[in-house]
DNA sequence: TCACACATGTAACACGTTACATGATTTG
DNA sequence: CAAATCATGTAACGTGTTACATGTGTGA
């Protein structure tokens, strides 16, 4: 969220539409974890809220950085980083399936690769509304922050990589189906 | 766990030891998560264990399978895949460094680098013993059951983009930090 | 007029992590 | 002789999810 915030304020509901673009590349969060956490933040001068006054909408708590949270990010970028757990659901169906599973499976695994290509394709306008009109080149070195651009760059590697497996798999269960 | 159980009947102990290597692939758990887990998956009929007494080590408890957990585990399979969350430390830092924290990010990358080279090498030689001699297409259209191999093809193909995404981002960050 | 977007929350529950506890045997 | 491995757990805590609750304004 502190990460988030660094591309300007917003309240909840606005912090919780950026986690389900940009952000879930590489973090989830529900809405209610977002509402949550923002008290505990404001409570620790993490960050600080005004309200903002609406005509025809409700009102709504704007949250920005404190410069106690921007040092926050520093100390926790410096601190060793916390491996990451994987969990797959995906992964465990594949690994259990005998002969009667696979036309479930193949189902499972279409599914995941319409996934990924939605997310690649996404990616894809947000990288190109990112650049805008720069070369990726330019961005990177004149650039002021070039966390953003390799974040997404992460994104898209890993969901082409994504569709290979899928591409993959796919192609043992038909062989295993058909034949 | 009832995926894993499919490979034999296993005692706590052996089944997080077993999550520690080729499972923690797709799935990870602590030891605790295991034994509570193992505990519930009793109560509700799913495994079955029973005690083996041993002559120089403490006894220990072993689970099998039962029929229901088989079923269960094909229902399972049948259900809809839930989205997985993604939730990685280090794409963080790296959306949110500023100039001053590119060293230490550099080494977060390393680190990351380091621990993507050593889990290829463990996947490599988990395929080894998995093919036995045979080929891979011998393997995948003879074998009982192709999920292990799968599994471990999508664990390699991922920890080899994640090299790949390292080497790039370790680039930028250099010309960065050298320029 | 119906559904969706805006906007924020509470309460209950489920799940996961960390610390602690125990004690034998084997390996270096 | 120390450290690691085998073997299993409890208790406390922290985090995350789900269900529920509320009400206005906008667009089809």
């Amino acid at each position: 969220m502190l990460a988030s915030l660094l591309d300007g304020e917003a309240a909840g509901y606005e912090l919780s539409k950026r986690f389900d673009v940009s952000v879930a590349n590489f973090w989830s969060a529900t809405p209610q974890q977002l509402y949550r956490e923002l008290e505990r933040l404001e409570g620790d001068g993490l960050v600080h809220g005004r309200v903002v006054e609406q005509q025809r909408r409700p009102n709504k708590r704007v949250f920005a950085l404190t410069e106690a949270g921007r040092e926050e990010l520093h100390a926790f970028i410096a601190q060793p980083t916390r491996t990451t757990a994987i969990r797959d659901d995906l992964l465990v169906k594949l690994q259990a399936a005998s002969a009667a599973d696979l036309p479930a499976l193949r189902k499972a695994f279409e599914e995941r690769r319409e996934q990924a290509r939605e997310k690649l394709a996404l990616y894809d306008r947000l990288r190109d509304h990112l650049l805008d009109g720069r070369s990726e080149r330019e961005h990177l070195t004149e650039g002021e922050r070039m966390g953003p651009y390799l974040t997404l760059l992460g994104g898209r590697m890993y969901e082409q990589q994504n569709l290979r497996w899928c591409a993959a798999v796919l192609d043992v269960l038909d062989q295993r189906i058909g034949g």
